[in-house]
DNA sequence: TGTACATCAGTGAACGCGCGTTCACTGATGTAC
DNA sequence: TGTACATCAGTGAACGCGCGTTCACTGATGTAC
């Protein structure tokens, strides 16, 4: 973005592959990982297609850009809702409310953002390996930032005593199938279609149970 | 497959419409959705594409078709699931016994059938209107059978005093996300790969936080 | 029971489409001396 | 500072692929008389 980059000869791009992966990133955004085509996020940088190979070894490599900036998309996403809203002075009763808003934000990305959603969860074919990402899927899910924030939100209300311990380790799936679960059958699945009021009451009352049993104790079962 | 079908001639096939769905349905079975090709599926059959456009007014109704078909497929699992099993003498655990098996029964045939799960899942395009299906969600919803299934399950729940009525409402929707997310999560998201005993765990652990969630009482909340 | 004919349910060839990818090429850039 | 040259980063044309769909056709089936 920059104008000495710019302003380079339009023969020698300056940053071809950053702008071929912002215009798949929008083909992503206004279409899903189906719509990310490596001929047209060429054609929108004004680029044959050919060149593109020069910077990425195939389409699914440009793809797996796609997938770490919509992920990256999401953290932002969540972090922003995470912190919004007005502060609560009671800390327990802070914290649940940075929970929900967590929640509320995962859903609402989703909605607001179909295109990006379902590209930050394309499973990659295992023809189509990436480097620097572990091969673990622990190491691999426990390093990224979506799942950094919400480890985080969980520590707090174990904090504020919101949260037994011994919950504390089943709660991050719990949550994620929950709010993946919903945000997906409010997306493309059954529940598509449901107009705005009947949206908002589903994710209220499917949040409501998430955090009930998310903060039930383990002696009151 | 009847006999007197299959020797039918073979110029008039006898029942080409269903011979296409089943092995369309195949394809779904093994590649799910994307894989539901018009002109495989005429090939598998051994008829030439053009004969499908006799019985179906388009590829999409063909797909229309394989999602119906893995929507019963899904229900048949469920059935099955639900009645699985040794019945257990207290009503309470064995309604309990019940949503358990329902639960593990979506999320089992997940795993088990991933193509088939998919293809049920898909959304029609707004190009492809299917006769037959409520325009309304909700009607749409509470006509398949895998919900009314679930209602069931959910109706036994109250009758042994398990959910408080007033959750009764709440509990279709947070049932739904929390099995679909984690079956999707499960089969295409960030914990694939997990190994046997750690899926199990998850599953286990996802379940139980949802059940408390389900149980617990708004008096106690 | 036969026959004429409409309709039904197939055929096979062709169309256009857009894709990912490769190739020989060429002009621009950077570097060694 | 100039010059020779290697390398880099583009071009544009072409390839093969498989798809959904259409078309004029034809052989089989069912029906009216």
């Amino acid at each position: 973005m920059t104008t000495t980059r710019v302003s380079r000869s339009a023969y020698h791009h300056g940053d071809l592959p950053n702008a071929l992966a912002d215009a798949a990133t929008d083909l992503a955004r206004s279409g899903g990982p189906d719509a990310v085509v490596l001929r047209e996020a060429a054609r929108r940088v004004g680029v044959s297609a050919a060149a593109a190979y020069r910077h990425f070894a195939s389409h699914c490599e440009l793809l797996q850009e796609v997938k770490q900036r919509a992920v990256a998309a999401l953290a932002d996403a969540l972090q922003e809702g995470l912190d919004s809203g007005e502060r609560l002075p009671d800390p327990a009763e802070e914290a649940l409310r940075r929970f929900r808003n967590l929640s509320m934000s995962y859903v609402g990305f989703a909605l607001d953002n179909p295109g990006l959603f379902h590209a930050a969860f394309v499973n990659h074919s295992p023809f189509c390996r990436v480097e620097g990402i572990p091969g673990d899927v622990k190491e691999r899910i426990e390093a990224s930032r979506p799942y950094q924030i919400l480890s985080e939100a969980l520590d707090d209300l174990v904090a504020v005593g919101l949260l037994d311990q011994a919950r504390r380790e089943m709660a991050p799936i719990a949550f994620w199938s929950s709010v993946h679960g919903l945000s997906t059958l409010l997306l493309d699945g059954p529940l598509a279609g449901l107009d705005d009021h009947e949206r908002a009451v589903a994710i209220q009352r499917s949040l409501d149970i998430l955090i009930d049993g998310i903060r039930r104790s383990p002696r009151s079962a």
